[in-house]
DNA sequence: GTCTATAGCGAGATAGAC
DNA sequence: GTCTATCTCGCTATAGAC
C-alpha cells in the first residue's frame, strides 16, 4: 500500500466514499467515480469486482472496526453513553461521509443494508444496552427504551452535513469537542439523567 | 378528481411515494412505479411531464401545507415546541414515506432539493425560533442554538421505519399519542427544560 | 496494472395509433 | 386518456490489447 495520493486503489475509495455521501450509491455512477479519481473504469471490476463489492470495501477500510472491538462492554452506562457520543462525535467529526452514506442505507431499505449491519450494528447494541441498563440503575429516567434509544441515535447521526440546513444555520461548526460536549448535554437530558 | 383507487393519477403518486420513500429516487425507475400502480408507463409524461415533476407534485398533494400556514406564529416557545412535537409525529404516524422521502434529500444534496426547501423548510423556520426564544426566555437552557436545534430534528425525524431496526427494537410502534408523549419528554429534557 | 472498445441491458421520454 | 412501439442515452461490466 502507497499513499492515498499514488494508490489508485485508495483514490477510487475516497471519490466513491465523497460521491456517495453526496449523492447516493444508485445517484453515483461507476464513471463519475472514476472520473473523480483519475482513474479508468475498468478498474473498478479489477479491483474491487463491480460497484456493489466496492461499496463494502469502504465499511472495511474506513469504518472504525478496531475501535468498537476494544470497547469495554462492562463498562458503567453513564461512561458507555458518554463513551459513545464522544467517539460517535469526533469520527463523524473526522469522516462526515461514511455517517452520510450509513444514514442513506439505513433509511432505504437498500440491498447494502446486510453490509451496514454487519459493520454498524455492534455499536448499537452496545449504546442500547447502556441506555437500558442507565434505567435499571435508576440513572435514567424515560418510559420506552425503543423511542428513547431511535431519539439518542437520530440526534448522533442527524447533523448539518448536507446544503441543506445552511439557510437556517449559523454558528458553523465549531470544534468537535465542543460539539461532543453540546450532543452529551442534550442527550443526558433526553434520557432523563440525574443531575450531575 | 375520483376516489383514490379509480383514479389513475392517484395510483401513480401513492405508488411513488411508496418506492421512493423505500428504494429512494435514484433507485426507483418510472417502469416499477407504473407497475405497481397498474398504469402504463407513457402516464408519467403526460399527467407530470416526467419522474422530476411527479416528485414535486408528492409534496404539493401529500405535504401538509394548510396546517403548516395555519399555524399562529406568535405561539408561547414552549407551546410551540410542543405543537410541532406532536404535529410531525402525528404525520410520520399517519404518513411515514413522505418524511423518509424527506430525510433522504436532505441527507444527500438531491437536484430535488429546492423542492424540499420550499415545502418544509417553514416548519424549521418555526421550530428553530420557539427553541431560541425558549432560551431567550429563560424556558430552555442549552449551550448551543444550532446544535440543540439539529438534535430535535434528528429525534423527531429519525424513527424505526426501515426494516433495518427490527434487530434491536422490540415494543412494536404502539400509538401515536404515547409515541409523540414520549419524544416530547425527550427533547424538552434535551433542551434543558426548566422542570414543568 | 492499466487501457480502449464494446457488449448488453435498462433507464426516461415521447410520437402517434386508438 | 391510454396504449404500443421505439428512440436515445447512460449504466455496469468485461474481453482483450498493451
Amino acid at each position: 500500500m502507497q499513499t492515498p495520493d499514488n494508490d489508485i486503489k485508495m483514490r477510487i475509495l475516497l471519490a466513491a466514499k465523497k460521491l456517495f455521501a453526496e449523492q447516493g450509491f444508485d445517484g453515483t455512477s461507476v464513471r463519475q467515480i472514476c472520473e473523480a479519481a483519475g482513474a479508468n473504469v475498468a478498474l473498478v471490476s479489477y479491483y474491487f469486482g463491480g460497484k456493489e463489492n466496492m461499496f463494502g470495501e469502504l465499511f472495511q477500510v474506513f469504518f472504525p472496526n478496531d475501535l468498537i472491538a476494544s470497547i469495554d462492554q462492562n463498562m458503567e452506562p453513564l461512561e458507555g453513553v458518554k463513551l459513545a457520543i464522544r467517539e460517535i462525535t469526533l469520527f463523524r467529526h473526522n469522516d462526515p461521509e461514511l455517517i452520510r452514506i450509513i444514514q442513506q442505507e439505513i433509511i432505504t431499505n437498500s440491498a447494502r443494508i446486510q453490509k451496514i449491519r454487519e459493520y454498524v450494528m455492534p455499536m448499537w447494541f452496545l449504546l442500547r444496552r447502556w441506555v437500558e441498563e442507565g434505567r435499571n440503575q435508576g440513572l435514567f429516567h424515560y418510559r420506552s427504551l425503543d423511542t428513547a434509544f431511535m431519539s439518542v441515535v437520530g440526534a448522533l447521526l442527524f447533523h448539518r452535513q448536507s446544503e441543506y440546513w445552511r439557510a437556517i444555520t449559523d454558528e458553523g461548526e465549531g470544534t468537535a469537542e465542543q460539539l461532543a460536549e453540546d450532543l452529551t448535554s442534550f442527550i443526558l437530558g433526553g434520557l432523563g439523567a440525574s443531575e450531575a
